[in-house]
DNA sequence: CATAATACTTCGCCTGTCAAGGTATATTTT
DNA sequence: AAAATATACCTTGACAGGCGAAGTATTATG
């Protein structure tokens, strides 16, 4: 029971932004923080999540820098931006706002 | 307040069968259907509208026929296949469960 | 008669997801 | 010690769906 490419669209970048809201962390960290949420069920594709920080990072909403491990592979961190956490808040409003619409015209009981 | 595309994707199929499962319907009329379903909130695309149509006839969800109207446009009609009455429950299943995921994973207050 | 409304179609672009492959280090298993 | 697994990141190219733009044709309206 995985989530169809088209239905997580446009999701995940809110999904990503709303990790790091609770603090920094880094992309292999947050899939499997999305894992464990999802007992299992889901998690993003690396190419997904790698090129969405891309995205995000051209775009002002996060940015990034090198962890200082003494030991293990090194990390890329993130931040959340002010502009980042604005973007956060309107996307999750759209989100709300889409859930509603989609719900409605889903629906094959038309009030026509 | 409209909806990005991202966040409809992967929902068009899901409406427009919905809406043919009320009865036949063509094009121009299932989206001026959704116009007033949504006080004028949404539409389709045309693009999109005549694109799904086409995807949904070849992968056998839907066929059609041409309307006999003496006057008028000609309306080309579409019909729910058993196929699609199937593939439709299912989507509807999917969203449920990629609405539920995506909230969750949403949240900024992360329960890690 | 011009404009709008009805109705459908096609082309080509854009964007986000993803499969596949690659790099590098540390730990655990055999 | 060698092999396997886990941690961690990155890139390329393909693919699919949404959409802007443009076109065709008929009927109604002002």
């Amino acid at each position: 029971m995985s989530i169809a490419s088209d239905l997580i669209r446009g999701n995940t970048d809110t999904i990503i932004l709303g990790h790091l809201l609770n603090g920094d962390s880094y992309g292999y960290k947050i899939n499997k923080s999305i894992l464990q949420k999802t007992d299992g069920l889901y998690e993003l594709k690396e190419a997904t999540l790698y090129s969405a920080f891309k995205r995000l990072e051209e775009s002002g909403l996060i940015s990034s820098y090198w962890g200082d491990e003494a030991t293990g592979a090194r990390r890329r961190y993130y931040t959340v931006t002010p502009a980042g956490r604005q973007a956060y808040f309107n996307m999750k409003t759209d989100w709300q706002n889409a859930k509603e619409i989609i719900d409605l015209l889903i629906e094959e009981d038309a009030g026509l």
